[in-house]
RNA sequence: UCCGAUGUAACUCAAUUGGUUAGAGUGCUCGCCUGAUACGCGGGUGGUUAGUGGUUCGAGUCCACUCAUCGGGACCA
């Protein structure tokens, strides 16, 4: 027997699975059963425990689970590890808000190893939650035995590869303009500074210099700076390739002093009034920020000015190379300023980067370690060398003083006839979120991996990686590759994986450490040659690290570089370090490497992406992922993000609870491409709930219904196709097409077009045609083999579909085929994952079939419009229905299922015209398709013509296939296939049309057709009030008619008919009825009528 | 501000890659069915394809610009 239910609860489904599943240990069978040689790699992004998973992850989960699904029942084996991302940030800031402390505190309030171990029992925090969301959507991933990034061993892969790159010289250590609290002594991520509060509204000082050229009398460039203080730092200015200048002949407000002055022309109105040729000093005022000017004496391109050189603006301390030039950048605009930019590549990302271009040097001093600082320290404040302003603090940082920095040196300029202009200024400038002191951009030493030396090869090997979506790929990947900025490897942190190198005091000699083994061999040697009795850490993190001290073979001591590195090169190990590679597994992990698939959102492109790429190409040259699909947002249903603050973020657990996970999933995929935003809707949901699992779970009830009452067990041999209906051979060619369709859609990551496919088959095709066709086929006559076929057919579509829909809806196909297979035994797997993706079976697809189907689909679909349009109800009869034929093979087409259009239709007779019978009226279009690439300019003339043509000519064409269309003396000829002909209609009749599918209907009603029309009708109510009385369905019954000229003829003539229809044993009329029923028939007649149990 | 993606019916999505009446589902509306399914079936309503301009015989599709939404980067003068 087959299970039967009361309503589908797809909830209590995947309780249900899942149970199986883990009973059975379903999942580690799937692997098991596949060969180690027919491998599928995929690679998990470790999510950090940290935080709570969320709707997102589903999506993203959803994309993993279902192509190693795929695969795995594709044959090949796909093992899937977990891991654990461990390290990073946010662990750090989460445990500091917890303890209430800063990162000052770490070392002195709270010890390092106190701080780290706090972290690590931070990290798996939510584990139970993660570990129970991954078991309630059915990700199959191997939790068991994941990796986890804070193990030594891990670590000790991730010295390997900083070691491998080391060899390569591809590991320097420099400095890099980054964002820095000097209150609070640290450097910030771009995650800080996009902190909310972060950029606040101050005014600071600004200014717009004068910066003098040489070998000139009197000409300047202006340049403007809302950073004063780092006019001292000052070595060149910037100016714009295409942007035009002005050389401006005006008076110095301040000192009254004839110059010319450089400007963008753009910004001349922002400085400047009208153009005075006799303007005397005493008309400029130092109040005024347009001043009048006397005359433009020269115009130039920014181009023209490259590499002029200009006399140092304060020149405290003088550069050791040459400086002082005009650059060109293309960061310069003319938004605001002068559209001449002053450049201290000590204080700006783009100052370094522009001057480090041309070879200027920023300006730096020696400190007492004689290493090169800038002009401010590490506390914010200028150096002795800045003479006039040493000590003092260039931003506010709480000291107490009359005028801020900025102010004096505008004053100091404004003396020395170096000042253009000043005005406080209003602007947006970050600070520090702990401190809220304002940040500076300052240059600190970092670790750095070369990898913009190998940009090119990144971007070859990107070139063999599927992308899904290929846009990704090519633009938002591939764009960021070719301008590929070198790695910052260096975090100033605690809880990380600590940077292996060690380094005298001096900086003149390092070493990388790559293994343990080495780290013990170093050890060892230092203890020899320093008298130590250091041992290998138990732990490889900080603090523990950092005691060591290592030495050179001259025996000068080296100790490690306290920084950690970035989080990012954790995760872009995981290939290797998930195996504990090069140590062990070797063999493992070449099997694993590359993966051929891997999935996250699209915000790890510049993150995981990006590092698995890199570091796969830079140590391996070699991609580390063959296919890869990015997937995009989870919005809200009004697309907003979904956020805690907005209150509108879904819970992953209540939905999967409510709509369980396979509507969810399904959902999720079939709605819109993955790497689209998703506009997440619970109504969405329950649709895909109704509309796809429900017409499912109803196709199967009705399944079970009947084939537990004939017994069907599929025990009987496969009924030969050619003998079954029409109609079974119909679905099954569809079943075939739609496996090949669906197959190739999940092999090209094309998760959406799969289940949209499924989805049409089940609810259209399945249920709505097969099933509603072949209905009576199921419950009347003898257990016969023509009811066999529709059995077996019902049970093939039904089971393949399981197959189909498992990858995306693994808990509902299980429990389908589990219910359908257990009940039959007809395969040997106990789970739809265990078998294998069905085949295409080309000799059962027969597209001539699904062609005529097609037909009667729409040929009924028309009659029905066409009774609708006349009001004219189904169970009334007509006469004929009238079919202009297209062609012969058309005609042959539709007779093949005429039978079917007539039953659904109600309609006793189809009849085909043909073109030569002159009832129809044609109408003749040009095939743009053809003719386009033929007549090119002339289509235009030529629509004309055509449309022109009248219904002999349109017969004419059709009797020679050919047609002489002459436009501007050339002559072309054109056959039927350039033309398309459509029956427009037919003068007299009822007509609809769909393409070139025409239908008229004969409405006339003759009185007999009236009769059927009433007998059917009253067959209708007598069932109704069979079904109201719950009689069974075998129940004989007694029926009296209230006597009604209505239904008379009825009656007369199909008394019989209605009497069989509805189990009566007697049909009579009366003008007295007892115990009746009120009914009412077409015609607003009302009756009554009794129907009894029938006694005998 | 730069880069990228997206923009089609009230909503969610299609549109054979440039071919002439832009289609489905949901919603709405009207009707039907009562021997699988009212969680059903059918008919209908609903569009200046964000806007402007261009290329082309022909543009939802290609190009340019503008606008809007989302994401990523930059925030420096």
């Amino acid at each position: 027997m087959y299970r039967e239910f009361k309503q589908l609860n797809l909830p209590e489904i995947d309780k249900n699975i899942l149970d199986f599943w883990e009973k059975e240990n379903i999942f580690e069978k799937s692997v098991d059963q596949r060969d180690v040689s027919n491998s599928y790699v995929f690679y998990e992004g470790p999510p950090s425990a940290n935080g709570k998973p969320g709707i997102h992850h589903v999506m993203a989960r959803t994309i993993k689970d279902l192509f190693c699904r795929f695969h795995a029942m594709k044959g090949q084996r796909v093992e899937r590890k977990g891991g654990w991302d461990t390290h990073g940030l946010p662990i750090e800031l989460s445990v500091e808000k917890e303890l209430g402390i800063t990162k000052e505190d770490i070392g002195k309030s709270i010890s390092v190893d106190e701080y780290n171990q706090k972290c690590k029992e931070t990290v798996m925090r939510y584990k139970d939650m993660w570990d129970d969301i991954t078991r309630k959507m059915g990700y199959w991933v191997d939790l068991e035995n994941p990796y986890i990034t804070y193990t030594n061993e891990y670590i000790e892969s991730v010295w390997w590869l900083l070691g491998q790159l080391y060899k390569k010289d591809l590991l320097y250590k420099g400095f890099t303009i980054q964002p820095y609290s000097p209150a609070a002594g640290t450097g910030l991520s771009s995650h800080e500074l996009n902190m909310p509060g972060a950029y606040q509204e101050i005014t600071d000082v600004s200014a717009v210099a004068q910066f003098k050229i040489k070998g000139t009398e009197n000409d300047y460039f202006l340049a403007w700076t809302t950073t004063p203080w780092t006019l001292p730092s000052n070595t060149a200015v910037a100016l714009g390739k295409n942007i035009t200048y002005v050389k401006v002949k005006a008076f110095n407000r301040y000192t009254k002093e004839l110059s010319h002055v450089i400007l963008a022309k753009d910004r001349l109105s922002a400085y400047f009034t009208e153009a005075k040729a006799d303007l005397t000093p005493d008309e400029v005022k130092a109040s005024n920020k347009p001043i009048p000017y006397i005359e433009i004496v020269a115009e130039m391109k920014g181009s023209e000015l490259e590499g002029m050189e200009y006399e140092q603006l304060m020149p405290y301390v003088t550069p050791d190379k040459p400086a002082f030039r005009a650059l060109l950048g293309d960061f310069v605009s003319t938004e605001d300023g002068t559209g001449i930019v002053h450049i201290a590549p000590t204080f700006g990302a783009d100052d370094f980067k522009v001057a480090q271009k041309y070879d200027i040097p920023p300006l730096m001093v020696k400190d007492e370690l004689d290493n090169a600082v800038p002009l401010v320290n590490k506390q914010g404040q200028f150096v002795d060398e800045v003479t006039d302003f040493a000590g003092r603090y260039v931003k506010d940082y709480g000291q107490k003083e009359e005028r801020s920095v900025d102010a004096d040196i505008v004053i100091k300029l404004k003396t020395e006839n170096q000042l253009f202009h000043s005005e406080r200024y209003l602007h947006s400038y970050p600070h520090c979120w702990r401190t809220d002191r304002p940040v500076l951009y300052y240059p600190l030493d970092s670790w750095f991996v070369k990898a913009a030396s190998m940009k090119d090869r990144m971007f070859e090997l990107n070139k063999t990686i599927n992308w899904q979506p290929s846009s990704t790929g090519e633009g938002r990947f591939g764009k960021w590759l070719e301008n590929l900025q070198d790695w910052n490897l260096s975090r100033s942190r605690y809880w990380g994986v600590p940077l292996p190198i060690w380094r005298t005091e001096d900086g003149t000699q390092e070493i990388c450490i790559s293994s343990m083994e080495e780290l013990q061999a170093e050890i060892s040697k230092a203890n020899a040659a320093l008298g130590k009795d250091q041992s290998m850490p138990k732990d490889l993190h900080r603090p523990y690290i950092d005691d060591v001290v290592l030495v050179t073979d001259d025996g000068v001591p080296m100790i490690r570089e306290l920084d950690l590195i970035d989080v990012w090169f954790d995760s872009g190990s995981m290939p290797y370090a998930q195996w504990h590679y090069p140590f062990e597994n070797k063999e493992k992990f070449e099997r694993n490497f590359p993966a051929d698939f891997i999935a996250e959102g699209v915000d790890q492109t510049r993150g995981w992406f990006y590092t698995l790429h890199a570091i796969a190409a830079m140590v391996f040259d070699s991609v580390a992922y063959k296919n890869v699909v990015s997937n995009g947002l989870v919005q809200d249903k009004n697309g907003r993000k979904m956020s805690k603050r907005l209150g509108n973020a879904a819970e992953p657990f209540e939905t999967l609870a409510t709509y369980g996970a396979d509507a969810t999933r399904w959902y999720m995929m079939s709605n819109s491409d993955p790497w689209e935003n998703l506009k997440f809707d619970l109504e969405g949901i329950e649709e895909v709930r109704r509309r796809f699992f429900g017409t499912l779970y109803n196709t199967y009830s009705f399944f079970v219904l009947y084939a537990n009452i004939d017994g069907f067990k599929y025990e009987q041999a496969d009924v030969p196709l050619d003998q079954r209906q029409e109609i079974d051979r119909w679905i099954i060619s569809q079943l075939n097409t739609l496996i090949g369709e669906v197959d190739a859609a999940y092999a090209d990551y094309d998760v959406t077009l799969a289940t949209r496919r499924v989805m049409t088959f089940v609810n259209d095709h399945l249920s709505n045609w097969y099933v509603r066709l072949c209905r009576r086929r199921f419950w009347k006559g003898d257990y016969s083999s023509d009811k066999i076929a529709a059995y077996q057919t019902l049970y093939h579509c039904l089971t393949t579909v399981t197959k189909l829909m498992a990858p995306v809806a693994p808990f509902f196909a299980d429990w389908l085929y589990g219910n359908l297979n257990s009940a039959t035994q007809k395969e040997a797997s106990i789970s739809v994952h265990l078998t294998d993706f069905p085949t295409v079976d080309e000799s059962a697809i027969d597209k001539a079939l699904e062609e005529r189907m097609d037909y009667a689909q729409r040929i009924s679909s028309l009659v029905l419009s066409i009774r609708k349009t006349e009001k004219i109800r189904v169970r009334q009869p007509l006469k004929r229905a009238l079919l202009p034929i297209l062609d012969a093979s058309f005609q042959q087409q539709v007779e093949e299922v005429k039978d079917l259009i007539l039953a659904e239709v109600n309609v006793k007779d189809l009849e085909y015209i043909t073109d030569t019978s002159g009832i129809v009226t044609k109408k003749i279009k040009p095939n743009f398709r053809t003719l386009g690439r033929r007549l090119g300019k002339q289509m235009k003339d030529a629509v004309q013509i055509i449309n022109g043509l009248g219904q002999e000519d349109i017969q004419q064409i059709e009797q020679d296939n050919l047609y002489q269309l002459s436009i501007n003396g050339d002559t072309f000829d054109l056959t039927l296939e350039d033309f398309e002909i459509i029956t427009e209609d037919i003068p007299g009749w009822q007509v609809a049309n769909d393409g070139p599918l025409t239908v008229a209907l004969d409405v006339t009603i003759t009185e007999a057709l009236e009769a059927e029309g009433m007998a059917r009708d009253l067959v209708n109510r007598i069932q109704n009030i069979r079904k109201d009385k719950n009689f069974e369905v075998t129940d004989k019954i007694a029926v009296t008619v209230e006597q009604h000229e209505a239904v008379n003829a009825a009656i007369a003539q199909f008394g019989d008919y209605i009497k069989s229809e509805t189990l009566a044993l007697s049909l009579e009329m009366s003008t007295d009825i007892e115990q009746g029923e009120a009914i009412e028939l077409p015609g607003e007649v009302k009756l009554q009528i009794s129907v009894q149990k029938a006694t005998s």
